[in-house]
DNA sequence: ACCTGTAACGTTAGCGCTAACGTTAGCCCC
DNA sequence: GGGGCTAACGTTAGCGCTAACGTTACAGGT
C-alpha cells in the first residue's frame, strides 16, 4: 500500500511566502552599504551622481520595488495616500477618481478603504489601517461628523471633505450655499414662482447649507413658501423618488423641483413620470453635484456643479502639507460651484 | 524686537509621527511576554482562557490595534484583502463592492487600489504595494490579460475575476457564453428575426464570449446574418452610442439590439432616441451585466445579470484557500448568469 | 524514581527599511 | 599646517510584529 504525500502543497505554501528584491540586495550588487542605496531610490542627497546612476541602475535591472510596510514601520514616508469612502454614492465615488489622478498627479499612489453601507459604522481601526501604509488620510464623510471625533486624538494626517461645521480636521468643500442659490436663482429667472426642494439628508452639513440657502433665497425673491414644498429627503435615489411623490401628490403642485443632488434627481425624475407629467414641460428639475450620469440621463440634468478636481487637489494638497509640517495651512477651504444649464429646467407652463 | 520662534511646527511634526500603543504595551500591561499576548489577541492555541480574556480586555482598554505593515513585514497574515480594478466601469464598481462584503463577511477587510484610466498601464509595482499589506490580491481585468503576464513569476497569491482563457492565475467568471445566448433566445421568442449586436473590448474574454454566442445562436436560430448587423463597441457608454448610430443608419434597420454590456446600451438608448425612435416601440433593446443603473433607467433595461455577489464570495474563497494552502482549487469557475426581463424588450412591429 | 509528553508560557532572531549618528577623505582659510 | 568644514559614504539601532525555538511545570505511565 503506497501513500501519495501531499508535499506538493506544502512546497507551494512555502513559495507563495517568497518575496521579491530587497534593498539589501540592491546594494550589495552594487557594492555600497544599505543606506547609500537607500538614499539613492528616495533621490535623497549624500551620494554622488555617478554612484545614484549605478544604484538606480541596479534596482531597476532586479526589479527592486520598495516595500512601503517596511518604509512605513521604519518612520519614513510611503508616497502613498489613503482614501476613506462610501464608494456606493456616484458623487463620492466621482470625487475619490478625481483624488487618485490629484495623487499620481504629484507622485503617490491612493489606496481606498470603502465604507460599508449606512448603518454599520467601520471600526476606527481603518483609519489606523490605512494609515499603516499610507502617509496621510483623506475622508470623505457618509456619517454625521461624530464619526470621527474620537480619531482626533490619534496624530493620524486627515483630511476632510465635505465634512461640516467640525472645525477638528482641516477640510475642503464646496460652496454648498451659493451653489443652492444659484440653482434657486436659475429656476426664479426662468419664472418659476413655486418650487419644491428635496432636502438631503440633514446630518450632514452640506445638505443644511443647501436647505438653508433654499429658505433664504425663496424668502429672498419673494417665492411661495409653503410647508409643503420641502420634501424629506436622505441623499439617495429612493429617497428622492419619494419625496418628489410627495410633492406631486400636493393640491397645488411646484412647477420647478429643487433636489439636494442629482441622485435624487433622478428619484425625483421617475416619480414625475409616474405622475403623467414630463420634465421640463411640466416640471422643471434641477440637481446638484454633476456626477457623471447627470450628462447621460434623458433628458440631460440641469444641475450645480461642484468643482471634483479642484476639491480633489486641494485635499492632497493639504494632506501633503500637514503631513510636512506637521500643522495645516488654513481651513476650511471654500470651492466655488457652477451652474450647468442642460435640458431638464424650462419656464413653467403658461 | 521679540521673535516668535514657530516651534509649534516643530512639535506638531513630531506629533504627527507618533504611533498608537504597541502589543508591547498590552503585553507589558497585562504582564505577559510579548509573544503570550500575540498569540491572545491571533486567538491561537498556547494561552490560557483566563490569561487570553485578561490580555483582550486589556487590549481593548487601551485601543490596541494590530500593526498590519507589521505582522505583514514578519511573515504573518493581515486579514486584509487587496483589490485592483477600474472603478471608472458601473460593473467593476458594484462587483468592488460586493468583494468588500463578502471579505467582511469572512472576517476580512478589504483594500482598493483603482487603476487609472485605459491607456497609461499601472506600475506592476501596485500589486507589490497590496502585497504588502494584504494577504493576497484580487485583480479585476480592464486590459487584456497580458496585462498580469509578469506577475506570474511573482508568488504572490492573486485571484483573476472574469480574466479570460490564460490559465495563469485561479479566475472567476460569469458563464458569458450561456448569458449572451440568453439575450438572443429571449429576443427570438418575442418575434425578432433581425437583432443587432454591439460589440464589447474585444481583447477581454467576456467580450469575445458573449460575441461568439450572438453568432452561434443567430445561426442556429436562423436570424439574419448580415455583417452589418454587428457593430464594434468598446464596453463604454460612448462606444455603445457610436455603435448604434452605426445601426440606426443601415439602410433595413434592426428591430431588436443586443449590447454586450449595458453601459453600452445605455448609449445605444440615446442613439436610438437621437433617431427618432423609441425603445421598446421601435427597437428592443438588451443588455448584459445588470448594473445597478439598469434598473433605474426609463425604461428599465432589459439585461443579463451576472452573478455579482456569487463571483465576489467565490474569489474571497479562491483567494484564501490559495493563502492558506499555496495551491488553488480547480478553476476557472464559472457562475451562471439571468435573464432579467424589464421594459426594453417587446415583441417587433407587426 | 525515571522517562516521556504536553500545555503554557518566554527568548531570540529577523522581516525591510530609515533616522541618527559615526567615519573618512578632501578642501579652504587664516 | 592645524583647525574647521563638508560631501560621501558606512554602522547601529529600532519600527511592531511573528516563527521558531527554548524553558518550565506538571501529569501520567512503568
Amino acid at each position: 500500500m503506497q501513500v501519495e504525500p501531499d508535499n506538493v502543497e506544502g512546497t507551494a505554501a512555502v513559495m507563495a511566502q517568497s518575496r521579491g528584491p530587497t534593498l539589501a540586495e540592491v546594494a550589495r550588487i552594487a557594492g555600497v552599504s544599505l543606506m547609500t542605496a537607500s538614499r539613492a531610490v528616495n533621490n535623497r542627497p549624500g551620494v554622488s551622481d555617478e554612484k545614484r546612476e549605478e544604484i538606480l541602475g541596479i534596482a531597476d535591472a532586479i526589479g527592486y520595488v520598495a516595500n512601503r510596510a517596511a518604509q512605513k514601520l521604519s518612520g519614513g514616508r510611503t508616497h502613498v495616500i489613503g482614501v476613506i469612502a462610501q464608494l456606493h454614492t456616484p458623487f463620492t465615488s466621482d470625487l475619490v477618481l478625481g483624488i487618485g489622478s490629484a495623487a499620481r498627479a504629484v507622485g503617490h499612489e491612493m489606496l481606498v478603504y470603502s465604507l460599508p453601507d449606512e448603518g454599520r459604522r467601520p471600526p476606527d481601526s481603518v483609519v489606523d489601517l490605512l494609515h499603516q501604509v499610507a502617509d496621510g488620510v483623506i475622508v470623505i464623510l457618509p456619517y454625521a461628523s461624530d464619526y470621527l471625533t474620537n480619531l482626533s486624538r490619534s496624530h493620524i494626517p486627515i483630511v476632510t471633505i465635505e465634512a461640516g461645521e467640525t472645525a477638528e480636521f482641516p477640510t475642503v468643500a464646496a460652496d454648498n450655499y451659493h451653489g443652492a442659490a444659484q440653482a434657486i436663482r436659475h429656476l426664479h429667472d426662468l419664472g418659476h414662482r413655486r418650487i419644491g426642494f428635496i432636502t438631503g439628508n440633514e446630518r450632514l452639513a452640506s445638505a443644511r447649507d443647501r436647505h438653508r440657502a433654499f429658505v433664504d433665497l425663496r424668502h429672498q425673491l419673494g417665492l411661495d413658501a409653503d410647508d409643503d414644498l420641502v420634501a424629506m429627503g436622505d441623499f439617495t435615489q429612493r429617497g428622492g423618488f419619494v419625496a418628489a411623490e410627495r410633492l406631486m401628490a400636493l393640491a397645488s403642485r411646484p412647477t420647478a423641483i429643487f433636489a439636494a443632488n442629482d441622485a435624487q434627481a433622478l428619484g425625483a425624475m421617475t416619480a414625475i413620470r409616474q405622475a403623467g407629467l414630463s420634465v421640463p414641460q411640466d416640471i422643471s428639475l434641477i440637481g446638484f453635484d454633476d456626477i457623471l450620469l447627470a450628462a447621460q440621463m434623458h433628458p440631460p440634468l440641469t444641475t450645480i456643479r461642484q468643482p471634483l478636481a479642484q476639491m480633489a487637489r486641494a485635499a492632497i494638497k493639504l494632506l501633503l502639507t500637514l503631513v510636512a509640517k506637521g500643522e495645516p495651512p488654513a481651513t476650511p477651504i471654500t470651492l466655488p460651484t457652477q451652474l450647468i444649464v442642460r435640458e431638464t429646467t424650462a419656464p413653467p407652463r403658461a
